[in-house]
DNA sequence: CCTAGTTGTAATTCACTGATAACAAGTTCG
DNA sequence: CGAACTTGTTATCAGTGAATTACAACTAGG
């Protein structure tokens, strides 16, 4: 393991974002605490506080940050191919990391608080954009694709897909269908 | 208004989690304080946990009683004529009451919590069962047709869809689609 | 080497929130 | 009526969790 040394604000401030993605992930922005989130970054509570002003704005870092990181992996695969097939089999490397999706879904659910449903809008509104720019869908066609992935993101948040899932009959029905088209 | 005259415990209790649904479906599980409820229901804090045991009680009922009202409205759709278009057609109906998607959301965010998450997967997975049961859909149809769902789900959780909504270019594109097939 | 700035923690605060206890008022029924 | 039960409140508690303050330890530059 890493010996606790010394490191810039900087760089202490993106493992300390690290391990707010993951805490955030798995137990949304009102269930999440600031301490929680230290013991994981292995420091303590105040400085997590310190660096990043408050847990509001530590969350929007997170949303920020995993909302980057999804539209990397959007853009990487079209340049694979750039059609929404290709897209959607890329579903299978956003549910790699489970966090990313979770945490956009937790946004949504705190959108009621202003700044989390406008930072939330914004980059909602920019996925649909780029999904549609980067393979030249149509409306209903991108429609169609984010709701899978809205469908995908509710069912890891239920765990009835991804890592820790319990097996459910109904659940392997419903995935066994993903690459069918009506 | 009604004079607060004095009821029974279960009339009482009704109304306590009509409060509840709203006050969940608003802020969630984590975000929503016991004391809010009762000022929507007009009671005291203390009552709101007596008649209910504890938050996470109160809210596992919420979440049975909005499944409850979902099914109720697919069936009755589903009488008028038995078909997935129909149903889709019925999510206007469910929008309508835009608490009934937002509480199930929420469920689905508090899911790591053992209790809710086994409530949430058990009535999700009924849910999936009675779309298939009551128009005959393909496991493709009926996960395209949830998967719409999902989609206004979260749409109506930023809050760009619904009553207070603010209208934006690209929510407003992407529901226009709603009535297409690719 | 020593002063100024930076990284980090321990101790503390302060508001909040779910839950309990004690009690008051109304109702039912023999 | 009056004892037993039910409905409901007020007062309170114990725990928690975000945020502030004060301080300690380390580092760099003159």
């Amino acid at each position: 393991m890493g010996a606790k040394m010394r490191l810039t604000a900087a760089e202490r401030g993106v493992e300390v974002l690290e391990a707010a993605v993951q805490a955030f992930g798995a137990s949304g922005y009102e269930g999440t605490k600031t301490d929680e989130i230290a013991r994981l970054a292995g420091v303590s509570q105040p400085y997590v506080i310190r660096l990043f002003g408050t847990k509001q704005q530590l969350f929007l870092a997170a949303v920020q940050s995993v909302c980057d990181r999804i539209e990397q992996i959007f853009r990487e695969a079209a340049e694979e191919s750039p059609e929404l097939r290709t897209l959607g089999h890329n579903y299978e490397r956003l549910l790699a990391e489970p966090e990313l999706l979770l945490v956009l879904l937790h946004g949504f659910s705190a959108s009621r608080d202003p700044a989390i449903g406008d930072a939330v809008r914004e980059r909602f509104g920019r996925i649909y954009s780029l999904v549609r720019e980067l393979t030249g869908a149509s409306p209903t066609e991108a429609r169609e694709f984010l709701a899978t992935g809205m469908l995908l993101t509710v069912m890891s948040a239920m765990q009835v897909i991804g890592p820790d899932a319990a097996s459910l009959p109904w659940a392997e029905e419903l995935t066994s269908t993903l690459g069918d088209t009506k």
